[in-house]
DNA sequence: GGGCGACATTGATTTGGGTCAAAGACCCGG
DNA sequence: CCGGGTCTTTGACCCAAATCAATGTCGCCC
């Protein structure tokens, strides 16, 4: 069985489970194997969410708000599970930032055939969840923070995601052009890449060529990423105004 | 045990669930009944996230930013089941928009002892998915929207989830201050008020009072609302650069 | 290694929404 | 039914980011 080559690494590594095993076939033949290279979008199921397991490379998931409205709302890499939502008010379209290579799977048949194993439906539920919690902390950053705020937090968070290069000021390559970064934040590449030279400017990154960033100064960029510090601001006085009751 | 009165509507309603049962007892001991009045925060465990089913009401999901700013990430309404997450880059906050009545859960351990279970950690799976999509929508709208499309495609989305009145001009009744909707579609509560003035103007909308909205026109308000038509809109060229090629 | 096309940077100008300020409307309790 | 506080609306002005417009540079392919 020659197609489930990179399908038993997603089931064995993700799940622990043995391909060998029944369930192992049975989620096996819902799988097809897909590989893109830089720009190309992966052909999804427009009428039903496509569970896709990323074994290598980099992603974006945009959605298509008008005609010359793009916005990325995740950027995945390698190891990643999620889900490509079907059409709906919004066109998706998940599209290689380099090549790659994943799996992909019709999101229904899937849990159909998996609901009877816990492991499988609770790793799912963790990864649902944490693709909600990043895509709400976009949300708060989309909604209230100022461009510079914005590119520093990204900075951030692509030294979280990407390997970095140890030692005190760690260096990232990022697979992403400036236009990417700008459809993911909200803003216009020109910001980006004003944001981009202010930073460097004040010392706190370097730049080599396009991807490489050197991130000289972490603690002053966190600061400028504008993260509500819980230990020095309290709560604003009106969204808390009283203590609620327990219901005997 | 009376303790246990709206969790078994939970329980029951929600998963099908004889709260009888074995399993019905081993979740309905996590349970936490909890009553908030209009701006009352729901208290849930900040290292922790924490798993609310909403009896009835509606609540606000607000994000802190910092001192002063704040994005509510998701309104609630009776009958949704939805997380709170631990304190993190953001402090999270449930907090009511009229009295309300909740049942919460620390969610590990409900996962834990519900796993054993396909039905719930299926519905549970897929309440995720629908907050995930929704969150989405929310980044393409904060990410790329003008001020008037955000708040015609909030007036839509309420309208959507909301009961409201039946006819050819719907009325409905929102129970969340302009304040609130600015800081749920990231505006200032002015710009909010002056969109809601334009389509008054325009004869879209009437307003009754702080929180009655007839929507007099609901497809020129889903026309305001800027949502990519995928029948006259096609993708943008660079997007889809070239197919991909299915592994063989 | 040189040339070309796409990507990135920089500068000048415009503008949508924010900010500041004040007046008006709703709604609750007395 | 009236008073007062809160929420909402409206107006004048300002600013951060978008837009328009070059110029510069990277990196890929020949």
């Amino acid at each position: 069985m020659p197609k489930l080559g990179s399908c038993n690494v997603f089931l064995r590594a993700t799940f622990g489970i043995d391909p060998g095993a029944e369930i192992g076939r049975q989620l096996g033949e819902l799988a097809t194997q897909v590989q893109v290279m830089r720009g190309q979008e992966v052909q999804t199921d427009p009428a039903d969410t496509t569970l896709v397991f990323l074994a290598s490379g980099a992603t974006k998931l945009g959605a298509q708000a008008s005609r010359e409205r793009h916005q990325i709302v995740a950027f995945h890499f390698g190891g990643d599970i999620f889900t490509v939502p079907a059409v709906s008010m919004h066109r998706y379209m998940l599209i290689g930032l380099c090549e790659s290579t994943l799996t992909t799977f019709p999101a229904r048949q899937f849990y159909d055939r998996a609901a009877s194993n816990p492991w499988i439906m609770r790793a799912l539920l963790e990864r649902s969840q944490t693709a909600l919690f990043r895509c709400r902390d976009k949300a708060v950053n989309l909604g209230q923070k100022s461009a510079g705020e914005r590119v520093a937090g990204f900075l951030l968070a692509m030294w979280e995601r990407l390997d970095a290069s140890e030692g005190p000021s760690p260096m990232i390559d990022l697979p992403m052009s400036r236009g990417d970064i700008g459809e993911s934040l909200g803003l216009k590449i020109e910001t980006v890449s004003r944001q981009f030279t202010k930073l460097r400017e004040a010392g706190i990154i370097d730049t080599h060529g396009r991807s490489g960033v050197s991130l000289l100064d972490l603690p002053r960029l966190a600061e400028q990423a504008g993260y509500y510090d819980r230990n020095t601001v309290p709560p604003r006085p009106e969204w808390v105004e009283r203590k609620p009751e327990l219901v005997p």
